[in-house]
Order: C-alpha cells, then sequence, then structure tokens
DNA sequence: TGTGTTTGAGCAAACGTTTGCCCAACTCGA
DNA sequence: TCGAGTTGGGCAAACGTTTGCTCAAACACA
C-alpha cells in the first residue's frame, strides 16, 4: 500500500554535495553567484540522486502554480479537441500544466470547484454562457483569461479566427466558378462565429454586386436536425450554391440534397469551412477553407501566459485581440462550375 | 502589475476568531474535537472572510495533489473528447483536477515534463505507443494508472468498451435483415480494439453458419484515404453488406459506394459503432451501435482514484480490468432488408 | 471529595522550496 | 600593506497547511 517514494530532496543533494540547501536552490535555477566549481558538483549530485524537484513546494513559495484552466463547452465540435491540443503543446513548452475542465453551461461553480483542488494563473474559456458570468467572476477575481474562438466588443484578450474572411474566401470560390446565386446555410445568428461568417458571405456577394438578401439565408445553428428545412428553404430561392457556416450542417445539407435527388455538385454545389477528417468522408468531398484550430489553442495560452508573467511582448500586439488568419481553401469535388 | 489578492489564510480566521489556526483547520475538515459553539464560529467568519483555502500548501503538507493527469493520442477520434468528458466529471465530482496532456507518440517525456509543473497522483493512458513505453515507466515510478480503451494482458487496470460485442450486434441485425454475405471493413488488425471488432463480426457470422474467411475482411485503420480500395476488395466478394469497424470509416465506406453508383442501403448495407453526430449528418444516416465513450472515461477516472485512495470498492471488481457493455443500436437508414 | 476519563484547544514541528541578509574570504589598486 | 569592493555561500525566515503532543478544564463515578 505504501509506495512512497524516498522522494529526493533540495536538502538530500545538498547534504551529499556537503553545502547548504539554499545553494543547491540557486545553482538549480541559476540565480544567485555560486563557483563554477560547486556548481558542476552540486549537479552531478543532484543528477546522480536523481532530484526532480517539487512543484507544489515550490508553488506554495513563489505564489506561482504554473497551472492553466481551459475551460470547454460541449465538445461535439472538433475544432474544440484541436484547440485544447494547441494550448496544452505551448503551455507544456512554457513550462506549464493544462487543466481541463468541462463546463454545462453554469460557468458559476467550475472555478471554484477546481481551485479547491488547485490553483490556476489563468483561465483560457472557451466554454459559451449566454450571460458571460464566467468571464464577469474571473474580471471582478483578477484572474488572468483569455476568450477563445470568439471576440468580445471591450476585452482585449480575445483570441480567434477570422472566419468572416473564411467564408468571404469559400464564398469567392463559389463566385469564380460561377455561381450567382449562392445561399447561406447559417450558424447561430447573434453570436460571434455565426455572424462573422454571416458577413464574410455577404461581404463577398456585395463585392461581386450579387443578392444577399434575407431569403438566402436559412439558420441551423450547429444542429444536424435543423438543416434539412434550413437547405429547403434556400433551394426555395433557387440558389445553386450553398455555403454553409461550418462543416457539420455542410454534410448534413449534402444529406439532404441527396435525399431530394439533387445531384452534388452538379445541380447544387456546397463549400464550407474546416478542414476536418469529416470532409473526407462524405460524399462528394468537401470543399473547405481551412481553420488553424490548434494555432488558435496555441495563441491563447501563449497570450495568457504573456499575460500572467506581465510579459506583453509589445506593446501593440498584446492590446488587441487576436484573430488569425483562415488557412488555405482546399478544393474538394462538392463545387462545380456553372 | 501586483493583483496580488490579499488572500485569506487559515490565520487570518484564526485570528479573527480569536482561536488557534490549529482548531480552524480541524473545524474545516471535520476531524478532531471541536465544541460545537467555536466550530460555527469559525465556520461563520471562515465564510464572512471568504477563506477559500490552499491547496498547493496542503498538497505539500499531506503530500496528495488530487491532480489526475490524462494522456491522450491524436484526437481525431471524437471518442477521446467524449472521454475527457467523463474522466473530467468523474475526477471533478470526487474533488480532483484533471490535466489533460496530448503525446505525440514519444511517451517518454511526458510525465517528467508534467512533473515539472505539476505532482500527479495518478494517470489515465489513452494514448498509444507500440511498446508502452509510458506505461513501462509507470509502472516502475509506482505511479498508480488505469489504460483506457484498451486491455492489456496481464495489466488489471484497464477499463474498455466491449466493441466485441457491440460488432456481434451490429452484425446480428445485419444478419436479421437477411444479409447474408457480409465483410468487415476492419481497423487496426493487431489492436486491440481492431481485433475485438473483427471477432464480434465473426462470431455473428460463425453462429449464423455464415461465410467469415479471410477475404471477406479488409483493413483500412482508422484512414479514409485506405477506405476505397478495402470496400472494392469486399465487393468483390459479393457482399450485400459492410459492417464497418468505426463510424468514420463507415461514411468513407460509403462514399465510396456513392462513388461507384452502389444505392446504400439498397445495393450495399452498412452497419458500424459508436452514435457520434456524425452518423447523422452522411446520406443515408448509419445505423450504429452506440459506444458509452463518456462513461469509459468516467470509469477510468473513478478507478484510477480507487487506486490512489487504496479503496477498491470490493475486491472483485477492482481486481479485473473493466469491460463495459455498448449502448443500444441505433436504426437508421444504412440497412436495408433482403 | 478525590481519582480517572473525556473533551476542547493550543503549541510547534513539519512539508520542500525560495530569498533577503549577512559575513568570511578573496581580489585589487594604491 | 591596507582598505574598498567583489564573490561565494551559509542562516533562517517565510509560504499556508496538517497533525502529533500536550495539558487544562470539565465531567464521571464511587
Amino acid at each position: 500500500m505504501k509506495r512512497k517514494k524516498p522522494l529526493v530532496t533540495l536538502r538530500d543533494v545538498a547534504e551529499a554535495t556537503g553545502v547548504n540547501v539554499s545553494t543547491v536552490s540557486r545553482v538549480l535555477q541559476n540565480k544567485g553567484r555560486v563557483s563554477q566549481k560547486t556548481r558542476t558538483h552540486i549537479l552531478e549530485t543532484a543528477e546522480r540522486l536523481g532530484y526532480h524537484g517539487n512543484p507544489v513546494a515550490r508553488a506554495l513559495k513563489t505564489a506561482k502554480s504554473s497551472t492553466l484552466l481551459m475551460v470547454v463547452p460541449q465538445i461535439e465540435n472538433p475544432i474544440f479537441a484541436s484547440a485544447i491540443v494547441g494550448a496544452e503543446i505551448e503551455a507544456r513548452e512554457k513550462g506549464f500544466a493544462l487543466l481541463v475542465s468541462y463546463d454545462k453551461g453554469d460557468g458559476r461553480e467550475i472555478i471554484t470547484d477546481i481551485s479547491r483542488s488547485s490553483i490556476i494563473e489563468g483561465v483560457i474559456i472557451a466554454s459559451f454562457d449566454e450571460d458571460d458570468r464566467l468571464r464577469q467572476m474571473l474580471n471582478s477575481t483578477g484572474l488572468p483569461h483569455v476568450i477563445l474562438n470568439r471576440h468580445l466588443a471591450g476585452d482585449r484578450n480575445c483570441v480567434a479566427i477570422d472566419t468572416r474572411e473564411a467564408a468571404r474566401i469559400g464564398v469567392e470560390h463559389l463566385i469564380a466558378m460561377g455561381h450567382r446565386r449562392i445561399g447561406h446555410l447559417a450558424g447561430r445568428l447573434g453570436r460571434f462565429n455565426g455572424d462573422m461568417r454571416r458577413q464574410g458571405w455577404q461581404q463577398a456577394l456585395e463585392a461581386a454586386g450579387l443578392d444577399h438578401g434575407e431569403e438566402f439565408v436559412a439558420q441551423a445553428g450547429y444542429d444536424p436536425a435543423a438543416v434539412p428545412a434550413a437547405v429547403d428553404k434556400l433551394l426555395a430561392c433557387g440558389v445553386t450554391a450553398i455555403h454553409a457556416a461550418t462543416l457539420l450542417t455542410a454534410a448534413a445539407a449534402i444529406a439532404r440534397l441527396h435525399e431530394l435527388k439533387f445531384r452534388v455538385p452538379e445541380d447544387v454545389s456546397v463549400v464550407t469551412m474546416h478542414d476536418d477528417l469529416l470532409a473526407r468522408v462524405v460524399y462528394p468531398q468537401v470543399t473547405t477553407v481551412a481553420l488553424p484550430s490548434q494555432e488558435m489553442g496555441r495563441a491563447a495560452a501563449s497570450r495568457l501566459i504573456d499575460l500572467i508573467q506581465g510579459t506583453a511582448p509589445d506593446e501593440g500586439s498584446a492590446l488587441e485581440s487576436l484573430l488569425l488568419p483562415p488557412g488555405d481553401l482546399i478544393v474538394r469535388a462538392s463545387v462545380a462550375s456553372i
């Protein structure tokens, strides 16, 4: 039952070297002046004894836990999985650990729950609650935090992808392929990503002098079940192409088109964003604009750490929210020229 | 720069109550004997001052960090996202925090990297490296750990889903629908999940006295790109139905069938397992056997915590690896009767 | 009333670090 | 050879808890 490792401590190293713990400590963190001789001696014994340091003790003394928390919402969306990976990689590189927590929507309890078992230095908020209680309480706490995947008016610490631009690129591709009546299968309008994508769709259409009236927009959110009706609405307008806000709904739209015996892409073309495996397993494979979702997680972690360490790299960039440019257009088989 | 919260400490509460810190400590953890009077008094002031306790200090003293680590592999697979969620929920309920780390395959470094910044009490290994270096080093460390998503010969602490049974259920459904020539689109043979699924397929066929020769098996792993060739091989045997090891490859198989102008399910039926959103956005919607992936994460965390606390609930269950039964068969549109 | 037991709470020593302060020994220019 | 400056490293006090020991007071029983 007791597999308590003997646990090599600073003192063990000190004694083995015949020197004071403080000296060992200084050597190990490269602070203060220590002669080359004792330094190497200490380093050697530390290595020999297998000294690893105790992060908890350090955290207690320095009041820095080197721990980040990432709060994610319902994870159906694979974009969050990538973001977690990105954040974790960045965190680890910078010597931080990443705690992940799942927010069912009642953001309130999370922080207190978590801080019962760990001290966190900062939070990446990927979750979404309508009234932003989580963010509010973080603001009142003064705990550094970064918002992931959306921009908030007045909040300078957001990291998101420029999905408006991604939408534009997608729609421009449709236009370039000769489409003139292009519908938008919208995500959640009224939310950041939903609105951005719709705007991108609209901008591209405007720039080309094409129709972008309300009737060309149908909202389906992130819910496959809502897609058929939305697609039908678009079809009723005689669209030859659909720009879907998300890959998931794009797939659902394609399914609906099949169901109605429309051929894709011959009768109706479909384009969307986010280059996930999913894009390659539906028929036809879907043309998408890649989204740097992992990079987004990375950037969020990086910025959060800057915030924590007070090392905003250069004033300018740190004071503005970050909007990552989308990736490339990946041409597959869901768009036909007309 | 200094947003250092005043940080209410045990001593603050003690002084405010006119009592010794030790007493406060005892009250707060419901240990030792304290009179009802002082108890409530202390509780009150603690509440009033907003005392929250310092997990780091506690961890240092008790040598228990209440922190778990979950190591995940490439996360393309949504099953891991759910597993993380499940594990986190369970951990939080039991007062643990969940660190998540991403293993690119070189499992070796992870533990040391992580333990540079935190002390972990146990590890859930969802990642997979051929020679199990991670597990080996955990064994040598004596750090409690649980293997997620596969069973290892000789290791009693594995939590996985009975995908063999899931496969059987799926294939039996095909048989019940009148299919006699049923191919298996295999995952990674030679690995736990790949082998289990294949076995399940085979058992169902055997039980029904149907063909299950080598020619009815085609391997595609988890790679959509490998699917077309595999499907073609199966088709060459004249199968009327395909049992795919994973939802992703099932979708890819359906895409291939479309491409070859086979109708699904009229010409070829497809069944698989794992009830993810993906199953509802391909055409036709795919019939699958649900997999309790979130539950798997939960179970893993639960067992790990038991291990850590030395509270294996009842001898029997704790000594054997856990194999979760699959969920229900979700009938959708990808299977036709023949 | 005296002895024995329980109850309630304080004291202080840890846990493993980090760091400000101090001081011996050395270096160096005059 | 002397004093000023530098260098190397020890001492000890934290950081916020937990917990084993004490010990006084309160209680029990005869």
